[in-house]
DNA sequence: AGGAATGTGTACTTTTTTGTCAAGTTTAGC
DNA sequence: GCTAAACTTGACAAAAAAGTACACATTCCT
Protein backbone atom coordinates (compact mmCIF):
# COMPACT_ATOMS: atom_id res chain seq x y z
CA UNK A 1 0.00 0.00 0.00
CA UNK A 2 2.17 2.60 -1.27
CA UNK A 3 2.22 4.96 -3.83
CA UNK A 4 4.08 3.76 -7.16
CA UNK A 5 7.02 5.17 -9.29
CA UNK A 6 4.34 5.60 -11.59
CA UNK A 7 1.62 7.34 -9.65
CA UNK A 8 4.39 10.00 -8.50
CA UNK A 9 6.31 10.87 -11.57
CA UNK A 10 2.57 10.62 -13.63
CA UNK A 11 1.28 13.02 -11.39
CA UNK A 12 4.39 15.43 -11.45
CA UNK A 13 4.20 14.93 -15.39
CA UNK A 14 0.55 16.12 -15.21
CA UNK A 15 1.38 19.06 -12.97
CA UNK A 16 3.74 20.27 -15.36
CA UNK A 17 1.36 20.48 -17.90
CA UNK A 18 -1.43 22.10 -15.66
CA UNK A 19 1.17 24.52 -14.19
CA UNK A 20 1.89 25.65 -18.23
CA UNK A 21 -1.35 27.78 -18.27
CA UNK A 22 -1.54 27.42 -22.48
CA UNK A 23 -0.12 25.85 -24.95
CA UNK A 24 1.72 22.49 -25.46
CA UNK A 25 4.27 21.09 -23.07
CA UNK A 26 7.41 19.03 -24.91
CA UNK A 27 8.65 15.45 -23.81
CA UNK A 28 12.20 17.05 -23.25
CA UNK A 29 10.79 19.65 -21.36
CA UNK A 30 8.93 17.87 -18.88
CA UNK A 31 12.27 15.54 -18.77
CA UNK A 32 14.46 17.95 -17.84
CA UNK A 33 12.04 19.76 -15.70
CA UNK A 34 11.38 16.63 -13.53
CA UNK A 35 15.26 15.07 -14.01
CA UNK A 36 13.77 12.10 -15.68
CA UNK A 37 14.64 10.21 -19.45
CA UNK A 38 12.74 11.16 -21.84
CA UNK A 39 12.03 7.93 -23.40
CA UNK A 40 10.48 7.18 -19.98
CA UNK A 41 8.31 10.50 -20.07
CA UNK A 42 7.15 9.53 -23.19
CA UNK A 43 6.19 5.63 -21.39
CA UNK A 44 4.14 7.67 -18.69
CA UNK A 45 2.54 10.35 -20.74
CA UNK A 46 1.63 7.16 -23.30
CA UNK A 47 -0.77 6.19 -20.31
CA UNK A 48 -2.08 9.65 -19.36
CA UNK A 49 -2.98 9.39 -23.50
CA UNK A 50 -4.29 6.13 -23.38
CA UNK A 51 -6.71 6.99 -20.39
CA UNK A 52 -8.08 10.80 -22.21
CA UNK A 53 -5.94 12.47 -19.47
CA UNK A 54 -4.27 14.22 -22.00
CA UNK A 55 -3.86 15.17 -25.41
CA UNK A 56 -0.63 15.17 -27.37
CA UNK A 57 0.31 17.18 -31.25
CA UNK A 58 2.62 15.73 -33.40
CA UNK A 59 5.25 17.47 -35.51
CA UNK A 60 7.86 19.65 -34.85
CA UNK A 61 5.81 22.13 -32.64
CA UNK A 62 4.12 19.29 -31.34
CA UNK A 63 4.06 18.73 -27.12
CA UNK A 64 1.14 17.82 -24.95
CA UNK A 65 -1.72 19.28 -23.06
CA UNK A 66 -4.85 18.60 -20.59
CA UNK A 67 -7.66 17.57 -22.26
CA UNK A 68 -9.74 19.25 -19.52
CA UNK A 69 -9.17 22.61 -17.22
CA UNK A 70 -6.97 21.57 -14.03
CA UNK A 71 -9.36 22.57 -11.69
CA UNK A 72 -11.89 20.00 -12.61
CA UNK A 73 -9.11 16.93 -12.45
CA UNK A 74 -9.47 15.04 -9.08
CA UNK A 75 -6.54 13.36 -7.75
CA UNK A 76 -8.36 10.25 -7.21
CA UNK A 77 -9.54 9.68 -10.75
CA UNK A 78 -5.62 10.52 -11.45
CA UNK A 79 -4.05 8.54 -9.51
CA UNK A 80 -6.17 5.69 -10.33
CA UNK A 81 -5.74 5.96 -14.15
CA UNK A 82 -1.83 5.76 -13.13
CA UNK A 83 -1.81 3.25 -10.61
CA UNK A 84 -4.26 0.20 -9.97
CA UNK A 85 -7.35 0.11 -7.38
CA UNK A 86 -6.58 -1.13 -4.27
CA UNK A 87 -7.20 -4.46 -4.75
CA UNK A 88 -8.82 -6.55 -7.83
CA UNK A 89 -12.83 -7.04 -8.03
CA UNK A 90 -12.04 -9.63 -10.40
CA UNK A 91 -10.94 -13.41 -9.71
CA UNK A 92 -10.97 -12.50 -5.58
CA UNK A 93 -12.74 -14.56 -4.32
CA UNK A 94 -11.23 -17.56 -6.29
CA UNK A 95 -8.16 -16.73 -4.93
CA UNK A 96 -8.30 -16.00 -1.59
CA UNK A 97 -11.13 -18.95 -0.70
CA UNK A 98 -8.69 -20.86 1.35
CA UNK A 99 -10.10 -24.41 2.52
CA UNK A 100 -13.02 -22.82 4.11
CA UNK A 101 -14.62 -22.47 0.37
CA UNK A 102 -13.64 -25.29 -1.63
CA UNK A 103 -15.87 -24.69 -4.39
CA UNK A 104 -15.43 -20.88 -4.95
CA UNK A 105 -18.71 -20.50 -2.68
CA UNK A 106 -18.13 -17.24 -1.43
CA UNK A 107 -21.25 -15.18 -1.23
CA UNK A 108 -21.60 -13.64 2.61
CA UNK A 109 -18.98 -16.32 3.53
CA UNK A 110 -16.29 -15.35 6.07
CA UNK A 111 -13.18 -15.88 4.60
CA UNK A 112 -14.79 -12.89 2.32
CA UNK A 113 -15.15 -10.11 4.87
CA UNK A 114 -12.12 -8.66 3.75
CA UNK A 115 -13.38 -7.74 0.34
CA UNK A 116 -16.06 -5.52 1.81
CA UNK A 117 -13.22 -4.08 3.71
CA UNK A 118 -11.05 -3.08 0.27
CA UNK A 119 -14.31 -2.09 -1.54
CA UNK A 120 -15.12 0.61 1.55
CA UNK A 121 -12.18 1.51 1.36
CA UNK A 122 -11.37 2.06 -2.17
CA UNK A 123 -14.80 3.93 -2.97
CA UNK A 124 -13.92 6.31 0.09
CA UNK A 125 -10.23 7.21 -0.54
CA UNK A 126 -11.16 7.79 -4.57
CA UNK A 127 -13.82 9.85 -3.66
CA UNK A 128 -11.89 11.61 -0.52
CA UNK A 129 -9.06 12.52 -3.13
CA UNK A 130 -11.12 13.76 -5.58
CA UNK A 131 -12.17 16.37 -3.45
CA UNK A 132 -8.61 17.61 -4.42
CA UNK A 133 -7.87 19.23 -7.96
CA UNK A 134 -4.31 19.47 -9.37
CA UNK A 135 -5.32 23.43 -9.27
CA UNK A 136 -5.40 23.11 -5.73
CA UNK A 137 -1.96 21.59 -5.61
CA UNK A 138 -0.20 24.19 -7.63
CA UNK A 139 -2.64 27.39 -6.10
CA UNK A 140 -2.17 26.63 -2.48
CA UNK A 141 1.43 24.97 -2.25
CA UNK A 142 2.59 26.44 1.06
CA UNK A 143 -0.55 25.77 3.18
CA UNK A 144 -1.34 21.90 1.77
CA UNK A 145 -1.75 20.50 5.10
CA UNK A 146 -4.45 22.92 6.12
CA UNK A 147 -6.15 22.67 2.14
CA UNK A 148 -5.92 18.85 2.90
CA UNK A 149 -7.66 18.70 5.77
CA UNK A 150 -10.54 20.99 5.11
CA UNK A 151 -11.31 18.68 2.20
CA UNK A 152 -10.99 15.23 3.86
CA UNK A 153 -13.25 16.32 6.04
CA UNK A 154 -15.46 17.69 3.82
CA UNK A 155 -15.44 14.56 1.86
CA UNK A 156 -17.78 12.86 4.32
CA UNK A 157 -20.13 15.05 4.58
CA UNK A 158 -20.91 14.97 0.63
CA UNK A 159 -20.41 10.84 0.87
CA UNK A 160 -22.89 10.22 3.28
CA UNK A 161 -25.01 13.27 3.55
CA UNK A 162 -27.82 11.53 5.41
CA UNK A 163 -25.74 9.85 8.07
CA UNK A 164 -23.63 12.75 8.79
CA UNK A 165 -23.67 16.00 9.46
CA UNK A 166 -20.61 17.75 9.39
CA UNK A 167 -19.99 22.12 10.13
CA UNK A 168 -16.68 23.56 9.37
CA UNK A 169 -15.95 26.56 12.24
CA UNK B 1 -1.50 2.10 -4.45
CA UNK B 2 -2.38 -0.96 -4.15
CA UNK B 3 -3.00 -3.77 -1.24
CA UNK B 4 0.24 -5.94 -1.12
CA UNK B 5 0.17 -9.48 -1.20
CA UNK B 6 1.71 -9.57 2.52
CA UNK B 7 -0.37 -6.74 3.74
CA UNK B 8 -3.80 -9.46 2.26
CA UNK B 9 -2.66 -12.69 3.57
CA UNK B 10 -0.59 -11.29 6.89
CA UNK B 11 -4.09 -9.80 8.05
CA UNK B 12 -6.00 -13.30 7.23
CA UNK B 13 -3.42 -15.00 9.00
CA UNK B 14 -3.98 -12.39 12.06
CA UNK B 15 -7.72 -12.68 11.52
CA UNK B 16 -7.10 -16.31 11.98
CA UNK B 17 -5.15 -15.75 15.58
CA UNK B 18 -7.72 -13.71 16.70
CA UNK B 19 -10.73 -15.89 16.25
CA UNK B 20 -8.95 -18.53 18.09
CA UNK B 21 -9.79 -17.10 21.15
CA UNK B 22 -7.40 -18.67 23.55
CA UNK B 23 -4.38 -21.10 22.80
CA UNK B 24 -2.11 -20.85 20.16
CA UNK B 25 -2.45 -21.58 16.38
CA UNK B 26 -0.01 -23.33 14.30
CA UNK B 27 1.11 -22.93 10.81
CA UNK B 28 -0.05 -25.40 9.23
CA UNK B 29 -3.38 -24.78 10.86
CA UNK B 30 -3.34 -21.32 9.67
CA UNK B 31 -1.49 -22.43 5.74
CA UNK B 32 -4.84 -24.85 5.77
CA UNK B 33 -7.28 -22.63 6.90
CA UNK B 34 -6.37 -19.72 4.08
CA UNK B 35 -5.14 -22.21 1.64
CA UNK B 36 -1.30 -20.97 1.50
CA UNK B 37 1.85 -22.58 2.11
CA UNK B 38 3.30 -23.43 4.95
CA UNK B 39 6.73 -21.78 4.37
CA UNK B 40 4.60 -18.48 3.13
CA UNK B 41 2.94 -18.30 6.41
CA UNK B 42 6.20 -18.89 8.32
CA UNK B 43 7.20 -15.80 6.58
CA UNK B 44 4.31 -13.82 7.38
CA UNK B 45 4.34 -14.69 11.11
CA UNK B 46 8.12 -13.90 11.01
CA UNK B 47 7.39 -10.49 10.26
CA UNK B 48 4.72 -10.60 12.58
CA UNK B 49 6.62 -11.34 15.32
CA UNK B 50 9.17 -9.34 14.50
CA UNK B 51 7.13 -6.22 14.23
CA UNK B 52 5.90 -7.50 18.01
CA UNK B 53 2.14 -8.35 16.65
CA UNK B 54 2.24 -12.03 17.54
CA UNK B 55 4.33 -14.36 20.00
CA UNK B 56 5.37 -17.57 19.18
CA UNK B 57 5.59 -20.85 21.04
CA UNK B 58 8.05 -23.78 19.71
CA UNK B 59 8.31 -26.84 20.05
CA UNK B 60 5.81 -29.53 19.76
CA UNK B 61 2.54 -27.84 21.01
CA UNK B 62 3.58 -24.48 19.70
CA UNK B 63 2.80 -21.96 17.63
CA UNK B 64 1.07 -18.16 17.74
CA UNK B 65 -0.80 -16.08 19.70
CA UNK B 66 -1.83 -12.18 19.29
CA UNK B 67 0.10 -10.33 22.45
CA UNK B 68 -2.67 -7.87 22.54
CA UNK B 69 -6.64 -8.44 22.81
CA UNK B 70 -8.28 -8.07 18.98
CA UNK B 71 -9.91 -4.71 20.46
CA UNK B 72 -6.84 -3.47 20.95
CA UNK B 73 -5.23 -3.48 17.35
CA UNK B 74 -6.10 -1.05 14.91
CA UNK B 75 -6.17 -1.58 11.07
CA UNK B 76 -3.93 1.24 10.47
CA UNK B 77 -0.82 0.16 11.96
CA UNK B 78 -1.33 -3.29 11.46
CA UNK B 79 -1.40 -3.02 8.06
CA UNK B 80 1.73 -0.24 8.06
CA UNK B 81 3.98 -2.93 10.25
CA UNK B 82 2.90 -5.78 7.06
CA UNK B 83 3.63 -2.88 4.51
CA UNK B 84 5.31 0.22 3.95
CA UNK B 85 4.32 3.60 4.22
CA UNK B 86 2.47 5.62 1.00
CA UNK B 87 5.99 6.68 0.42
CA UNK B 88 9.48 6.86 1.59
CA UNK B 89 10.26 9.89 3.94
CA UNK B 90 14.15 9.59 3.72
CA UNK B 91 15.97 10.37 0.82
CA UNK B 92 12.27 11.48 -0.76
CA UNK B 93 13.91 15.21 -1.81
CA UNK B 94 17.27 13.87 -3.25
CA UNK B 95 15.75 11.53 -5.70
CA UNK B 96 13.00 13.88 -7.06
CA UNK B 97 14.38 16.98 -6.77
CA UNK B 98 14.28 17.84 -10.74
CA UNK B 99 16.14 20.12 -12.76
CA UNK B 100 15.14 23.34 -10.52
CA UNK B 101 16.56 22.08 -7.47
CA UNK B 102 20.53 20.67 -8.22
CA UNK B 103 21.83 21.13 -5.17
CA UNK B 104 19.64 19.19 -2.68
CA UNK B 105 17.51 22.55 -2.02
CA UNK B 106 13.80 21.28 -1.22
CA UNK B 107 12.48 23.17 1.56
CA UNK B 108 9.51 25.11 0.67
CA UNK B 109 10.59 24.62 -2.96
CA UNK B 110 8.01 23.96 -5.47
CA UNK B 111 8.81 20.56 -6.48
CA UNK B 112 8.37 19.23 -3.19
CA UNK B 113 4.86 19.99 -2.89
CA UNK B 114 3.89 16.68 -3.37
CA UNK B 115 5.91 15.85 0.04
CA UNK B 116 2.83 17.58 1.78
CA UNK B 117 0.37 15.72 0.38
CA UNK B 118 1.94 12.07 0.63
CA UNK B 119 2.71 13.02 4.33
CA UNK B 120 -0.93 14.04 5.02
CA UNK B 121 -2.85 11.58 3.27
CA UNK B 122 -0.60 8.83 4.96
CA UNK B 123 -1.28 10.33 8.60
CA UNK B 124 -4.76 10.67 7.55
CA UNK B 125 -5.10 7.06 6.38
CA UNK B 126 -3.25 5.68 9.03
CA UNK B 127 -5.67 7.04 11.87
CA UNK B 128 -8.50 6.40 9.67
CA UNK B 129 -8.03 2.75 9.51
CA UNK B 130 -6.83 2.61 13.01
CA UNK B 131 -10.72 3.17 14.14
CA UNK B 132 -11.28 -0.34 13.14
CA UNK B 133 -9.55 -3.30 15.00
CA UNK B 134 -9.21 -7.03 14.16
CA UNK B 135 -12.33 -7.16 16.67
CA UNK B 136 -14.43 -4.97 14.46
CA UNK B 137 -14.08 -7.60 11.29
CA UNK B 138 -14.71 -10.45 13.36
CA UNK B 139 -18.12 -9.24 14.52
CA UNK B 140 -19.55 -6.94 12.65
CA UNK B 141 -18.76 -9.40 9.30
CA UNK B 142 -22.54 -8.92 7.85
CA UNK B 143 -22.39 -5.03 8.04
CA UNK B 144 -18.98 -4.11 7.63
CA UNK B 145 -19.72 -1.22 4.94
CA UNK B 146 -21.99 0.53 7.95
CA UNK B 147 -19.98 0.34 10.52
CA UNK B 148 -17.10 1.61 8.30
CA UNK B 149 -18.46 4.69 7.25
CA UNK B 150 -19.25 5.32 10.84
CA UNK B 151 -15.79 4.81 12.08
CA UNK B 152 -14.49 6.70 9.26
CA UNK B 153 -16.56 9.71 9.90
CA UNK B 154 -15.73 9.43 13.04
CA UNK B 155 -12.23 9.73 12.34
CA UNK B 156 -12.39 13.02 11.14
CA UNK B 157 -13.89 14.31 14.13
CA UNK B 158 -11.36 12.60 16.69
CA UNK B 159 -8.78 13.90 14.88
CA UNK B 160 -9.40 17.78 14.12
CA UNK B 161 -11.36 18.36 16.67
CA UNK B 162 -11.05 22.22 16.74
CA UNK B 163 -11.98 22.25 13.34
CA UNK B 164 -15.07 20.40 12.49
CA UNK B 165 -17.88 19.07 14.51
CA UNK B 166 -19.91 15.85 13.68
CA UNK B 167 -23.11 14.89 14.25
CA UNK B 168 -24.31 11.24 13.76
CA UNK B 169 -27.93 11.08 13.78
C1' DA C 1 11.99 18.36 -51.03
C1' DG C 2 14.65 17.71 -46.92
C1' DG C 3 16.09 18.01 -42.33
C1' DA C 4 15.23 18.81 -37.55
C1' DA C 5 12.22 18.41 -33.72
C1' DT C 6 8.59 16.13 -32.01
C1' DG C 7 5.48 12.03 -30.51
C1' DT C 8 4.51 6.39 -30.89
C1' DG C 9 5.20 1.74 -29.99
C1' DT C 10 7.63 -2.58 -29.17
C1' DA C 11 11.12 -5.18 -27.20
C1' DC C 12 14.54 -5.55 -23.78
C1' DT C 13 17.23 -5.17 -19.22
C1' DT C 14 17.30 -4.28 -14.48
C1' DT C 15 15.30 -4.14 -10.00
C1' DT C 16 11.92 -5.28 -6.61
C1' DT C 17 8.48 -8.17 -4.81
C1' DT C 18 6.56 -12.91 -4.16
C1' DG C 19 6.83 -17.22 -2.92
C1' DT C 20 9.58 -21.66 -2.25
C1' DC C 21 13.23 -24.77 -0.54
C1' DA C 22 16.06 -26.79 2.64
C1' DA C 23 18.70 -27.17 6.72
C1' DG C 24 18.55 -26.21 11.56
C1' DT C 25 16.53 -25.47 16.50
C1' DT C 26 13.20 -26.26 20.16
C1' DT C 27 9.97 -28.97 22.95
C1' DA C 28 6.22 -32.45 24.30
C1' DG C 29 5.32 -37.17 24.68
C1' DC C 30 6.56 -41.78 24.90
C1' DG D 1 16.90 -40.55 25.03
C1' DC D 2 14.42 -40.53 20.79
C1' DT D 3 11.07 -39.12 17.70
C1' DA D 4 7.60 -36.26 15.82
C1' DA D 5 5.68 -31.81 15.51
C1' DA D 6 6.45 -27.44 15.81
C1' DC D 7 9.04 -22.73 14.88
C1' DT D 8 13.52 -20.10 12.58
C1' DT D 9 16.45 -18.60 9.17
C1' DG D 10 18.93 -17.71 5.05
C1' DA D 11 19.42 -18.70 0.30
C1' DC D 12 17.14 -19.32 -3.86
C1' DA D 13 13.62 -19.14 -8.04
C1' DA D 14 9.69 -16.99 -10.25
C1' DA D 15 6.88 -13.12 -11.29
C1' DA D 16 5.90 -8.27 -11.57
C1' DA D 17 7.27 -3.50 -11.89
C1' DA D 18 10.48 0.03 -13.30
C1' DG D 19 13.18 1.99 -16.50
C1' DT D 20 15.86 1.87 -21.16
C1' DA D 21 16.82 1.30 -26.19
C1' DC D 22 15.67 1.83 -30.63
C1' DA D 23 13.28 1.98 -34.91
C1' DC D 24 9.52 4.54 -36.76
C1' DA D 25 5.82 8.19 -37.82
C1' DT D 26 4.38 13.06 -38.04
C1' DT D 27 4.84 17.94 -38.71
C1' DC D 28 7.06 22.47 -39.11
C1' DC D 29 10.46 25.32 -41.23
C1' DT D 30 13.50 26.63 -44.74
Amino acid sequence: MKITAQEEYGLRCVLRLAKAESGAVTLPEVAAAEGLSVPYVAKLMSVLRNAGMVDSVRGRAGGYHLTRPAEEIGLGSLLLTLGEPLFEETEYCQKHAGSEAPNGVCKNHSTCTLKSLWQTLEHWLRHTLDQITLADLIQHEGRLPELLRERLAAAVLDDEPQLVTLTVK
